[in-house]
DNA sequence: TTGTTCCGAAACAATGTGTTCGGTTATAAA
DNA sequence: TTTATAACCGAACACATTGTTTCGGAACAA
């Protein structure tokens, strides 16, 4: 039992110990890959007894998690603090991706941790939901193919993020920030047009574009 | 040493125990999802000698993918056999995956196994990218834009399919089939157009829509 | 029938996980 | 500064999993 005690602890000697193995999990991801980083590569990287280990952590898992909390705030960005554009979340989400370097880059490409990667699905996937919430007529629910439109956009994204996280595309955050767009606007955009025009609530009239 | 003997053996001893094997999995795989899944388990289900196990298979891994071929030969649908509309694989593949029922679901799905979603994703991957660069025009290499576009595309399909097989969406194949034409579709036209306004490769057009 | 090949069982080393416990030491508070 | 306490270490433990090896016996193709 243990998990993670929300705040930093007023006991110096837990603050080293969870740092220690904070930072001995980054490094370790950064030269074997999340996968097969065993608790034991984690307690003799950090100079920590076993015991200690699981004092402060359940698991691998609880580790990394402990170490993404600030990310996930900054994951929160704009959720609609700029209601002009859609998907104002893409540039800067690259971009920050860039800055912070190798260690994210190493968490989301192909030896990052599953884990991970679906947690920042959820997270986007709740800011276009938002998004696109916004941008229909105030009355209706929201229309059947809401959810659909959300994973084709973030789908699309992550599968971006993640072969660039990977290195496989050389490109700036901008380029990556256009083809995103390039694909997925135009169709977002119909879609939106085609709720406001039926008024309705009442999705079913797709049909591809034939 | 063992691996996948290509053919089936003529052996009726070396048969029955790879079939028993096999069949265990899917059972399992059904039960408690791929990743829980132990050799332990396998040779229990499969009332099959440990030894034995590994004088067939090398791994769970590849226990599945000698499962998985027949499979990829269904996934390669239509390569370029319709040329007159992008992404035919679409519609037959949420139709496949429905028929196959819960093995495949089980598979794509949340507790399904990494492995084969990647598998899938390469396949469905080269599949897209022929296509599009069957669309463009004949003199110009590829753009420097296609693999973005082609990942686009496939991360969107894949995370419709991923989530469809985890029932999360209630949906039959065609409007599955619809609500991916429907996001992608528009963008990837618009693609197709510019580059062959410009006449020549380059790609650099892009830009917000603004 | 006969020689080959496969099979099951058991034991094995190696590695990993998560827990417990007694002794030591740093820390915060008095 | 003293002191009670909470955190630490390290070793040992039980347990699970993996992949290898070695048998005698049984099924098989010819």
């Amino acid at each position: 039992m243990s998990g993670n005690p929300r705040r930093e602890s007023s006991d110096r000697r837990v603050r080293r110990t969870r740092r220690a193995v904070q930072q001995a999990l980054t490094e370790l991801i950064l030269e074997k890959g999340y996968e097969t980083i065993s608790v034991t590569d984690l307690i003799n990287r950090a100079n920590v007894g076993r015991s200690t280990f699981y004092a402060h952590f359940t698991d691998k898992q609880d580790v990394l998690f402990s170490n993404l909390d600030e990310l996930s705030d900054l994951l929160r960005l704009s959720p609609a603090a700029t209601p002009d554009t859609l998907f104002a979340f893409s540039l800067p989400m690259f971009e920050h991706v860039q800055e912070r370097g190798r260690l994210l880059r190493a968490l989301l490409g192909r030896r990052g941790s599953t884990a991970v990667v679906a947690r920042g699905e959820r997270i986007i996937a709740a800011t276009v939901r938002d998004e696109l919430l916004a941008r229909l007529p105030p009355g209706s629910g929201p229309p059947a193919s809401l959810d659909l439109v959300v994973t084709c956009v973030v789908g699309a994204f992550m599968a971006l993020l993640r072969r660039w996280a990977d290195g496989e595309v050389a490109a700036t955050p901008t380029e990556m920030d256009a083809a995103f767009r390039a694909v997925v606007m135009p169709g977002v955009e119909r879609e939106l047009a085609a709720v406001h025009a039926l008024g309705d609530s009442s999705p079913a009239g797709y049909g591809p574009p034939r």
